[in-house]
Parts: structure tokens; C-alpha cells; sequence
DNA sequence: ATATATTTTGACATAATAGTAACAATGGTA
DNA sequence: TACCATTGTTACTATTATGTCAAAATATAT
């Protein structure tokens, strides 16, 4: 079971994409849609639509298209959604806390289960509802939760440390803010997010507009 | 002048990281690389380096390789950089507050010199050195400072209204971190920053990898 | 109820794009 | 001067996206 064919990340990036407009129709009450009419909404060709579901499944009926919900529940489920998904942050630092409180990852099973930090100044403040913990107190924490997922939002120094921390307790998906590389070993699966690198992107392509 | 070829997002992408690479082998103090040396570090291909690097120009010299330091500051050059940005963040939650905390940005030549929220407990604190201020001030305030870039740190649900206001008084870049996909028109450059699908890239990939 | 037209998928063929390899040209180095 | 390292460029390969169409299901007409 599962896909044959290496899936792409241009492919992976449009996944949560159909997911997001699939939610969308569903609030607004659309029952079933054409790769067609789907293309239009989103700005991409139907027949990549198609091509891109077909990787995980024939999801469609000719004839008659997507049932939303169907399609949207399938997409759900190949996102690894529908399961608890428990967080921790390393760094309780303006980013560390905006993620604390940022209430969408809970609405689709990412749960954050602790914060931790070295700082003094943070250990014991209140997040929401969970408290900063001393971040040599995360090994024993990590090994007595189910994390599935490490934050890493604390400045590039510490970082790499971190991380491999996480990696030696069992933890095999980083989120990674640091503006470093992380290489963690072939069964760990590393997410960056780097906002300076996407505002210089933004930068990059203003600039590219401009000599046109 | 200017480009020959339109520059693909793939390179878009990797320009930050080259910037970066750069910056700490110049802290490393390391003076020259070749693009073979610069791919072991990076984990690209040397022939991807330099093709990326040729779109602009030729940095390099036969024989020798590049020089770090001319290198870091063309790409700086072509990334918009070594000039001041100015940015409004449209959004005092906590994401908002976090953006405007994040040092690194500054440093860039970055600069966030307006913040806005419609929510009354919000306006008139103080986020680092500045103030939120009214949205309903949003106009008046791009009117009479050179904003070049809107961020929009709000709910889906306002996003789009704020973003047209943006545009609307000449901004021309949005840098958005709602979960929408905002088409305001050819010459309005869009950059997504959405975290929840960033997390679901993550879980997806994991997913794959149970199945292996 | 049945036949016919229409819609739309899934699969495959084709086109476009992106990445890698190869190598002549060229400046640095011994 | 001769050799070596390494670029910039071109040719090639791989990947990704798009176009096409038979097959299948729906919708419509009779």
C-alpha cells in the first residue's frame, strides 16, 4: 500500500492548499465540484487537479466530479490529520508564545503539551495554559509524553542542541524557526520556516518588478 | 539591464540560503569558495550553483572560485537588500507582537515603523519602541510615510479588507500570514507565510514516512 | 423506460521547466 | 611557460505541468 511514486514537494505544497479550499466549500454549503470548476477557484489547471489526486487515489466519479466532503476527508487523512498531533516549543520567546497561542493548530489536532526555556525570567510564566518548563527538564518530559513534534524558536546559537536533544528522546518531526540547517539523520523530518528568508524572497521579487 | 530570463520560484528560494551560506563563511572568516566547496556545504549540486548564481551575473573567476564577501554583498544587491524597507504590521495579536519583537529583521534593513489594531485594549500599547495605533489611521499613516510593505498578522475574515487598504494607498507588497490567497492585481506582490499549512507539510511528510 | 447527449474523470502522451553533466575557455599558481 | 583549478555555458537528462481522449457516469430527451 500506500503511493508508488516519490510524491513531490511542489505537490506537497498544494496538498494543504486543496485542503483549505475544500474546507472553505464545505462552509459554504458546495456538495460536490469539477477539477474544472476547483481550477478556477484556485488558479491552478484542472488537469494538475487530477494528476494530483490520482497520486493517492481515484477520489472522483466521471461524469459528475468530487463530492467536497469525501474528497476533503481523504486529503485530511493523507495530511496525517484526524490523530492528535502533540507539540512541544523549545523557546517561550515572542515566537515561541505567538505559536502557544495561536488557536488554528489545535483545530486540526496539533496540540501544544509544553514550552520550555533556559531563561529564569520565563520558566513558570503561564502561556495559555501551559507553563514554561526549565529546559533541562525536557528530556524527562519527552519521555514521558507522546511529542511527536519539536518547535525549535530559539535564536541559531542554541539551536542545533536543541534539536538533537529532541532527535535522542524520540522526537523525528522538527518545526524548525532557526536560521540554520538542521541535519538530523535520515528518519528525522525537518520544516523550516524562516521569516527573514521569506521576506528577502518578497524583497527579491519587488525588486524584479520594479526593472521590468 | 536586469535578468534576460524570468527567475524561477526554485531559485527564489535558494537565493536567501547562498546569502545566508555566505554570511557565515564571512564570519568564519573565509575569503574564497568554489561553488564545489560552497555545494558540500549547501548539499546542492555545484553545477546548480553556479547556473543559479549566472542568472545575474558572472560573480566567479576561473581558476579561483568566488570571493565571499563580493558574492554576499551581489546577492544582497539582488535580493533588495542594502537599502530600508519600511513595513506597517496590520495585526497586534500575538503573531503581530512576535513580528515586531523579531530582531533579525532590523538587521536586514527591515524596519517596522507602524502598527495597527482595530481592537480598543490593543491601541496605544506599546510593542518595543511603537505604538499601535488605530487602523482607522491606517490610510493617513501610508499617506505621509514611505511604506513599501503591509503585513497582515488577522484573521482571514478582515485580511482581505486590510490588504486592499494597503494597496489601495500604494503599497505594493504583503507579506501575509492569513489563510487566504489574496490576488490584488499584477503589480502587488504577495508573499504567504501560513503556518498551519507548514505544520501539515510536516505531518504529511511524517505520514509518508510511516509507510515506508 | 430507453436512448442519446453531455460531463468529467483517470490515464497517458506531449510540452515545458528545472537540474545535472560535460567541457572549452580562462585566469591563477607553481 | 606550462599546468591546474574552476568558471560559464551548452548539451543532456529528469522532472513537472499541460493537453488530449477513451471510458464511464450523469443528465436530458423521447
Amino acid at each position: 500500500m500506500g503511493p508508488k511514486k516519490r510524491i513531490s514537494t511542489a505537490v506537497i505544497h498544494r496538498l494543504p492548499k486543496y485542503y483549505r479550499h475544500l474546507g472553505e466549500l464545505i462552509d459554504t454549503g458546495v456538495q460536490r465540484i469539477s477539477s474544472r470548476d476547483l481550477s478556477l477557484r484556485m488558479r491552478v489547471t484542472a488537469s494538475q487537479i487530477r494528476q494530483d489526486l490520482n497520486h493517492f487515489g481515484g477520489f472522483g466519479q466521471q461524469g459528475y466530479g468530487y463530492n467536497v466532503n469525501t474528497l476533503y476527508n481523504e486529503i485530511g487523512k493523507i495530511l496525517g490529520l484526524g490523530k492528535i498531533h502533540n507539540i512541544v516549543i523549545v523557546g517561550a520567546g515572542n515566537l515561541g508564545q505567538a505559536l502557544a497561542h495561536y488557536q488554528y493548530f489545535r483545530h486540526r489536532g496539533f496540540h501544544i503539551i509544553g514550552m520550555f526555556d533556559k531563561d529564569e525570567a520565563q520558566i513558570g510564566k503561564k502561556i495559555g495554559d501551559i507553563e514554561v518548563m526549565d529546559v533541562d527538564a525536557l528530556p524527562a518530559f519527552l519521555k514521558e509524553n507522546n511529542v511527536e513534534i519539536g518547535a525549535i524558536a530559539i535564536p541559531k546559537s542554541e539551536a542545533r542542541r536543541m534539536a538533537e536533544i529532541l532527535v535522542e528522546n524520540g522526537v523525528k518531526q522538527i518545526w524548525n524557526f532557526a536560521h540554520l540547517d538542521l541535519h538530523l539523520g535520515d528518519d528525522v523530518i525537518v520544516e523550516n520556516v524562516n521569516l527573514t528568508e521569506s521576506l528577502m524572497r518578497l524583497s527579491f521579487r519587488a525588486a524584479l518588478e520594479k526593472k521590468k
